[in-house]
RNA sequence: GGAACCGUGGUGUAGUUGGUUAACACACCGGCCUGUCAAGCCGGAGAUCGCGGGUUCGAGUCCCGUCGGUUCCGCCA
């Protein structure tokens, strides 16, 4: 016969009044006043008011109505009835009516949780995550997860419209090298031998584009084990998309229209095409980053021409050792900052790798503080000219290494951009960042490494360069950045195994090396590989934005803390003897101690 | 691997310069109460101040270590 549920808790309105309903959910309060008791019912759509009254129930059922306690799990039988007038509750979206309950079914029994599911002051997170299936239970939560339904369902719906096949690609796969550190699955079968998790399907995405499957997309578990972050976790999912015959504005066209699709059917936002683009170049010189958020101003300006000889030695030295000066304008700054503030500036800028910081503060007279006294009138005019600088603004200077001064600025940026609440809430500013470099140089291997990854295609009128000018190499490389957040990133893929060897060759991968790796690879480019590009959204960090959050772990049903763990299952967990004898895995005395410490101490 | 911040009844917090009985709100338990919706009123129980060590006549408070959480740097093709 059913479980006889009629509605959602949440869904009740003015237009089922007179309805005989059925309700299931959870005790969210009581108010018992000692006659009428109010039971506030709680499912997934929200909340509705039960009335047990004792002059409408036998006395047995309301007997069982005083029993009730917060997250007990009930059914209540009852009619629909309008709240009598002035006793509507226009908080609550079910406000304007109750229900006159004329059966109550204890369905379960709840211990007085250890923390309020509607709770008025926030709780303490691993508290949360310990109990998650109760934390689970708030409307922020469930939001959360809702409008990530929402997002992926539209996503299937784009895809499906534009012809992508959802396909799955294996999780137990091979390691790989470069990229981040891999999730290691020993192999009963083999062994010695081990899986890696997917950092992502890369190989297997290009595989089926090889394989003529011509559009793919997945919604990818993808695992890294690298340190975690407010915006990583060791596992999290990419929208992975990949299509053959096409080339980068194909592309770029066709994922704006799928990001458009997204924003409207979520947020209801109605985004501006073609979204703006920007050249890595640009990126680095004007925001100091490859994800530059446009939301607000501060940009950097290079004063190299201008300063270098204004005999202030630093900044002549450092022009004449091929570096640069660039500085931001602060407006207002220098009226409101105290001095320690500026130090303040100072010592961020050294912790991201600055010899120092240096400033001056722009008077109606000229400028006063800091370094001003090496700049005579005529240069400091032409200095306040191109920051576009008034009395009263800050200017602060990095002079190094281009790459330096970049990171640093950058850094400050958008220190000040928060500090002085410049970020405007409710903006959502898109921007595909293009022309990256191909390579990278990498102090600790001294070598060049993949800027994106190594099966990104050069530029092809770079392409002789591949071998010989790393530097100077650009890719059809393309990151999607939404307020300063990498949301995603992709590139037109080689195609030919000759490319793809002397790629290989470039980043320091021996021909043994490369064929051990990825030898199955390089041999699928031999039997007809088409052109081909994709690339792959980081859907946590979308959601978390869409939700405007500042965790993904706010967006994911079960999140690992910092330290990687599951603090509701105890994940990660010692194996037991047997299971390491059958996958032929000794743990070292180290290991072994560490255990011993950690079963003592807790 | 490094740095910073946090840890006090079930929850969220206060706790002064180191001082005697660790305070408040909510939740919980009992009683009263028939229109509340963060119900109200009365009463009650509940803390070895994360853990270990040290300084001191005396430690929630100071010091060292450790565990847990968070954020950031490194790391994350």
């Amino acid at each position: 016969m059913g479980f006889q549920r009629t509605h959602f808790c949440g869904e009740l309105r003015a237009e089922h009044v007179g309805q005989e309903v059925v309700i299931c959910g959870w005790v969210h309060r009581r108010r018992d006043h000692g006659g009428v008791i109010f039971i506030d019912v709680r499912d997934r759509e929200g909340l509705v008011q039960a009335v047990f009254n004792p002059e409408r129930l036998p006395v047995a059922e309301f007997a069982e109505a005083e029993k009730l306690r917060s997250e007990f799990v009930v059914q209540v039988f009852g009619k629909v009835h309008a709240r009598m007038p002035g006793m509507a509750n226009p908080n609550l979206a079910t406000g304007d009516v109750e229900i006159y309950a004329n059966k109550l079914v204890v369905l379960n029994e709840a211990k007085t949780p250890p923390f309020a599911v509607e709770a008025r002051n926030g709780v303490d997170e691993a508290l949360r995550l310990r109990y998650r299936y109760l934390d689970l239970r708030r409307p922020e939560l469930q939001a959360a997860l809702a409008l990530r339904h929402k997002t992926t369902t539209l996503i299937r719906e784009f895809c499906d419209q534009h012809g992508f096949w959802e396909i799955e690609t294996p999780m137990l796969t091979k390691s790989t090298p470069e990229g981040a550190r891999d999730f290691l699955v020993p192999s009963r079968v083999q062994p010695g031998e081990f899986y890696a998790l997917p950092q992502s399907p890369q190989i297997f995405k290009q595989l089926l584009m090889m394989g003529g499957i011509d559009r793919y997309f997945q919604l990818a578990r993808c695992f890294r084990d690298e340190d975690l972050r407010a915006d990583r976790q060791p596992e999290f999912t990419q929208l992975d998309m990949e299509m053959a015959f096409v080339d980068r504005e194909d592309i770029l066209k066709l994922m704006e229209g799928l990001v458009a699709f997204v924003m409207e059917g979520t947020v209801g936002v109605k985004l501006p095409l073609p979204l703006p683009r920007m050249s890595y170049d640009e990126a680095m010189a004007r925001y100091g980053s490859d994800k530059p958020d446009t939301r607000f101003g501060l940009e950097i300006y290079d004063l190299t021409d201008i300063v270098k000889d204004c005999g202030f030695r630093v900044f002549a030295d450092t022009a004449a050792q091929g570096g640069v000066v660039r500085g931001i304008n602060v407006p207002g700054a220098g009226d409101r900052f105290a001095r320690r503030e500026i130090d303040e500036l100072g010592e961020l800028a050294e912790n991201y790798g600055a010899k120092g910081l240096l400033w001056l503060i722009v008077t109606d007279e000229g400028s006063r503080g800091g370094i001003s006294k090496f700049f005579e009138p005529s240069k400091l005019n032409a200095l306040v000219e191109a920051v576009g600088a008034k009395a009263g603004d800050l200017l602060i200077f990095a002079a190094d290494e281009p790459q330096v001064c970049a990171e640093v600025l950058g850094r400050i940026r958008l220190f000040l951009g928060n500090k002085l609440d410049l970020i405007p809430e409710d903006t959502w500013n898109f921007l595909w960042v293009v022309d990256w470099p191909l390579f990278e140089y990498d102090d600790t291997s001294r070598r060049f490494q993949a800027a994106h990854h190594p099966f990104t295609a050069p530029i092809m009128e770079d392409l002789p360069l591949l071998t010989t000018d790393q530097e100077k190499v650009r890719a059809q490389a393309y990151d999607l950045v939404l307020n300063g957040v990498e949301l995603g990133g992709g590139s037109i893929r080689i195609h030919r195994r000759d490319v793809q060897e002397q790629m290989f060759k470039a980043i320091g991968l021996s021909a043994e090396e490369a064929n051990a790796r990825f030898g199955f690879f390089l041999d699928a480019f031999d039997y007809g590989a088409p052109p081909h590009g994709g690339i792959a959204f980081g859907l946590d960090r979308w959601i978390m934005l869409l939700a405007k959050q500042s965790s993904i772990r706010d967006v994911i049903a079960f999140p690992k803390t910092a330290s990687a763990q599951d603090l509701m299952s105890d994940a990660p967990a010692p194996a037991v003897e047997k299971q390491l004898q059958e996958l032929h895995i000794r743990l070292n005395p180290e290991a072994v101690q560490g255990l011993k410490q950690k079963e003592t101490s807790s």
